[in-house]
DNA sequence: ACGCGAGGTGACTGGGCGGTCACGTGTTGG
DNA sequence: CCAACACGTGACCGCCCAGTCACCTCGCGT
C-alpha cells in the first residue's frame, strides 16, 4: 500500500513517518485523524506524505496492518504451545495485556479500529475480526472434543461471550487503575475463571 | 439546559427538532456531528437552534438524557419486581433488546455514547456509567447473601464480566442477523446461562 | 558543465464546521 | 398607531481539513 518512495526512504526517517502516524491515530480514531497533523509533527511537507501514501485510509491502513502483525507475534506463540483450552484463553488475554504494555500506542491504535465507522474500512475490519474468530472456533472444537467443555453449548454463544469479554479487557488496560502488573493479570486470570466456573452456586 | 424559547416551542415543533437531533447523533458519534446537518435537515435557520441550546454539547447533553429517561423506563420494573438475580439479568437484558427494538435510532444514541472520547463529556459520561454499576452491585450483593451466588467472586470481576458481555449484547442488537425477535430473546438467555453455569464440565 | 530525474515543498482550492449577530417580522398591549 | 418584545434568520468569521500541483533542489551520469 505504500509507494515505492516510501519504501526506499532511508530507514531511520521511515521510522519516523511511520512513529508520527502511529502517535495520531493512537489519539484519534480514524475520522478525526488529521494528516496535517502528522507532517505538522513531523516538520515534512503534506505533499511528501502524498508522495509515499495515495491518501489517508491508505495511510492508515497500513499502520494497522503493521500493528497487527506485531500483536500477532505476541499471540501466535500462545496458539501453538500445547496446552488447554483454559489455560490458553487465559495465556491469550495476559499476552495482550502484556502486548499493551509494551506498546501502549499501538494498543492505543488497535482499540481505535475496532469504533471505526468509516464505511471504506468497513471490509477491512470485518476481515480483521474475522481472524479473531476463526483463531477462537478453532480453539473451541477441540477443546469440546477433548471433553473440556461443555458439548452442549453453542460455539457462536461461547465466542461471543468471550469476544465480549475480551474486548472489553483489551480496552480497559487503557485506564489501568494504579496498581501492578502482577494485579492486573490476576485480574484477567480471575475474569476467565468466571467465564470457566460461572457464577451459580448450583443451589436454587 | 434548553433555553426557555426551546421549552415555549409548539410542542410538535419542539418534537421535530428534538427528533431531528436524535437522528444525527444517532448517525454520528458526537464529534462528528453536525449542527449544520441537523438545521439542514430541519430546514430552519442554524441560529434558531443556538436560540433553543447553547451549544453543540447542551444539546447533545438534552438528547442523551431524554433517551436514558426513555431507556430507563424500560429497565427499572425489572428492577423493581422481585425474582432471582439471574431471572432478573436476563430480563435486563431482554428489556434492553425491547427498547432497541421499539426506538432503534433512541437505542443508536446510546451506542454512539459510550465512544465518547470528548474532554468536556467525559464527567457525564461517567456518572452515566455509574448508575448501570450502582444497578449490579445492588443486585448482586443481595444475590450474594441469599446464597445464589458463589461467595468467593469478587464484585468487581462480576460486574466486569456482565458489563462486558452486555455491552456487547447491546451494541449488537444493531447488527442483528436476519433472525427472528424469539431467536434474539433467547441469544441473550443462552449468552447469560453462560455466565450463570460457566463453560467447564468440571472434567480435567 | 549541463540536463535530467527523483524527491521534497507549501501555497492553494474547495469544502465543512461551530458559533455570532445585525437585521427582519409579526404580535401585543397601551 | 406605534413602541416593545419575542422570535426567526442567514450571511459571515475564523478555523481546520484532504488533497493537488507547479515549482525547487540536488546529485549523478554524460
Amino acid at each position: 500500500m505504500p509507494s515505492s518512495r516510501f519504501e526506499n526512504l532511508d530507514p531511520a526517517k521511515r521510522q519516523r513517518v511511520f512513529d508520527a502516524a502511529v502517535a495520531e491515530f493512537a489519539q484519534h480514531p480514524f475520522e478525526n485523524s488529521s494528516i496535517t497533523r502528522i507532517v505538522r509533527r513531523l516538520g515534512i511537507a503534506k505533499g511528501s506524505m502524498y508522495q509515499y501514501f495515495e491518501n489517508k485510509r491508505a495511510l492508515y491502513r497500513y499502520v494497522v496492518t503493521e500493528v497487527y502483525e506485531k500483536k500477532r507475534s505476541y499471540l501466535q506463540p500462545v496458539l501453538d504451545q500445547d496446552m488447554d483450552f483454559f489455560t490458553r484463553l487465559k495465556r491469550y488475554y495476559q499476552q495482550s495485556y502484556v502486548f499493551a504494555q509494551d506498546n501502549p500506542l499501538y494498543h492505543q491504535v488497535t482499540v481505535h479500529f475496532w469504533e471505526t465507522k468509516d464505511e471504506s474500512l468497513r471490509r477491512f475490519i470485518d476481515e480483521t475480526k474475522q481472524i479473531r474468530a476463526l483463531d477462537f472456533t478453532t480453539m473451541f472444537h477441540q477443546a469440546v472434543q477433548e471433553g473440556d467443555v461443555k458439548d452442549n453449548i453453542d460455539e457462536r454463544i461461547a465466542f461471543f461471550v468471550y469476544h465480549s469479554v475480551g474486548k472489553e479487557l483489551i480496552e480497559g488496560f487503557l485506564n489501568l487503575p494504579p496498581r501492578r502488573t502482577e494485579d492486573h493479570l490476576r485480574f484477567i486470570e480471575s475474569v476467565l475463571t468466571v467465564l470457566e466456573q460461572g457464577l451459580s452456586t448450583g443451589n436454587k
